[in-house]
DNA sequence: CCATTTTAGTTAGCTGCCTAACTATTAGCC
DNA sequence: GGCTAATAGTTAGGCAGCTAACTAAAATGG
């Protein structure tokens, strides 16, 4: 998340003061937006330090994600039923990852440039190309993974288990209206 | 925030999966993270759109917020005491917003090419430069604030009061907590 | 069966973020 | 007073996001 309104947010009776002037402010909501970027902004900011150190930001590492998913062995005891099969398209990584065609083709250059991935033209379909992760990449990926994990562990170590629960359940609440009013904006236009 | 790992988040089967690949993943740590990255990106878009219409960005936003704020009359009814008084140079913008000196740099021109901004520089020390809100800019935060905080209130609207105030709380502790893991991390370098 | 439309991917050019290096000015200290 | 340090701002160059316009290939349909 990019430059946030402001480092240091205002304090409550700042925002309750603020009311008398614009009668449209909701203190509350105000509060809990801010709240929630600015978190959000600084969680995300110590994850990618994490594995700037190996080279890759938060696209690239997203990207190499998905590849990873998809190219692991499906084995028996599954968990691969979270996406369905078939090759990787530089349109179906796009969609996944939320960004635009442009984006990700700017975003596998740099990969194949580095080595990480590779780029196949489908045979039946000219148009298509398929990503594949290359051996260097698939590598990175498991050098970097576990400390990820500890690094998202260790970000939200002060809260208790039941905590986490309701955190989770009161962001999906803030989700899935979002995401409503986003698809009403979308039609809009 | 940027390109998030992925659009539709695993389910939770899929991280309980997982944790036998790898010991190091916190299964609820990493829910909670995905969650939050992928709510807060889902609220900045809205409010994004929203002031995307007058032509604005959060960057330019924030940066035409923190100078109504200062510039605002310093009425005895107060609420001013938010901020520090004084002039206000780019640099003091950079710091507030949480962004380099060269990307308020870039800010400023855009807005000052579009007349919202003036740069003056400062007589006593003439490194320093000032910045102030045009008229024009002033007209123009006037006009967008009431959606934008209507736009805010819509999107909290399914939270209660009390469920508000516990969102606020548990992200406050995740807030303290990555701001210091942050702080450790820039230590190091 | 050929013209049109649709689709996949890329390119060009914009913004906003970064770091590193530079200029100009002031401050500090013999 | 005149080097040297530090400070304010900008510049240069890179990445990652976007839209809009383009190319190539496939699908459609009269």
């Amino acid at each position: 998340m990019p430059l946030l309104l402001l480092k240091d947010l205002p304090r409550y009776e700042c925002l309750l003061e603020a009311v008398k002037k614009f009668p449209d402010l909701d203190p509350s909501a105000c509060d809990v937006f801010l709240n929630l970027l600015r978190t959000g902004d600084e969680v995300f900011r110590v994850t990618e330090n994490n594995y700037a150190r190996h080279g890759l930001s938060q696209g690239r590492f997203g990207v190499l994600m998905l590849l990873k998913k998809r190219s692991a062995p499906a084995t028996a005891e599954g968990g691969e039923h979270c996406l369905p099969a078939g090759p990787l398209t530089p349109a179906a990584l796009a969609e996944a990852a939320g960004v635009t065609r442009a984006t990700m083709t700017g975003l596998i250059d740099t990969l194949e440039r580095d080595g990480l991935v590779k780029r196949v033209r489908d045979a039946h379909d000219r148009r298509m190309m398929s990503v594949n992760l290359t051996p260097k990449g698939r590598k990175l990926l498991e050098k970097i993974l576990p400390s990820h994990f500890r690094a998202m562990a260790g970000i939200m170590s002060p809260l208790k288990e039941s905590e986490r629960k309701t955190l989770v359940s009161l962001l999906n609440k803030i989700l899935q209206h979002a995401s409503t009013l986003s698809l009403a904006q979308a039609k809009r236009d």
